[in-house]
DNA sequence: AAACAGGCCTAAA
DNA sequence: TTTAGGCCTGTT
């Protein structure tokens, strides 16, 4: 999908996913915080910097913006110049990593704002999803700016700098506990210079690694979803409880994550998508 | 009511 | 190098 084709039409761009493409599960895999499913099955949110609107049926996605948007922003944003099928079979190694790629088979890694992912994953450490949502949605509604869609108003998450300029006593509403002060240093190191999110995303993974460790409040967890989510690094492989959970069950000697190669940032969110809605689905089957 | 949630930090072996 | 306990807060 390199050259993927599209038509304007109406404030919208409609084009066909030929590749794995699938909005529920790009959304509900957990990489991303700020796309809302509405009544109609559409969705709606804000990513680097604009509100839109995305909608899919069967292979059609169309998504609100200009030509110009789609090229500079959504193609990027949905990772369409890699195709997905493809690193898909190439992760058949084995019957467990086939039976989770076939039920995650949709999924695409998104290319997030870079600051956002770092401060959503500060954020996400020991908490569950609704309420980092809850968290994020009240730091842009505080601090971001207002945008408009469709007559609708949404937020844009709030820059470094402006965070960078708040006291802990600004952000004791956003209800973040124990992560307030990470936010805050990490806002700081980016505001200041300290911390280059764009340098790091030109150098080596490992590098971008141990840079944001550095920073207190950011593990191995939270600095490999930065890399794999912002700062287009493949091969990261966040292992959280979940991933745990599964290459304990599932890889009873231990899992190198680099033999996916490249691929091994698919595998992991394969793995987590599997392992959290896989078995809910089984559970469902084997009811019904 | 007590435990837990997509970790991280520190102290102690 | 690995392990245990604490941490803000909200939910079950």
């Amino acid at each position: 999908m390199g050259d993927t084709r599209f038509c304007e039409k109406n404030g919208s761009v409609v084009f066909e996913a030929e590749d794995d493409f699938d909005l529920k599960k790009i959304f509900g895999c957990g990489q991303c915080f700020r796309w809302n499913e509405e009544a109609d099955g559409a969705y709606s949110g804000v990513a680097l910097g604009r509100a839109a609107r995305i909608r899919q049926e069967g292979s059609s996605v169309s998504i609100t913006g200009t030509a110009e948007d789609f090229r500079s922003v959504w193609s990027g944003y949905f990772d369409l110049g890699r195709s997905y099928a493809e690193a898909r079979r190439a992760l058949c190694t084995d019957g467990y990593l086939k039976a989770a790629s076939d039920f995650g088979a949709g999924i695409r890694i998104l290319n997030q704002d870079r600051w956002e992912t770092l401060c959503s994953f500060i954020l996400s450490q020991c908490n569950n999803i609704p309420r980092i949502k809850k968290i994020i949605e009240a730091l842009c509604g505080a601090f971001g700016a207002e945008t408009e869609l469709e007559g609708r108003s949404f937020c844009t998450f709030p820059d470094a700098g402006t965070v960078a300029r708040l006291s802990e006593a600004e952000l004791a509403p956003l209800r973040a506990g124990y992560r307030a002060p990470y936010l805050l240093a990490a806002a700081r190191a980016v505001d200041s210079g300290a911390l280059d999110l764009e340098a790091l995303a030109r150098g080596d993974a490992d590098a971008a690694k141990r840079a944001l460790t550095a920073l207190p409040g950011i593990g191995g967890k939270v600095a490999d979803c930065v890399l794999l989510f912002s700062l287009r690094m493949p091969r990261a492989f966040p292992m959280d409880v979940w991933i745990k959970k599964a290459v304990a069950e599932h890889y009873p000697d231990g899992l190198d994550p680099a033999v996916f190669g490249d691929n091994a940032g698919l595998a992991q969110q394969y793995m987590y998508y599997y392992q959290r809605e896989g078995g809910a689905a089984l559970d469902t089957c084997a009811a019904g």
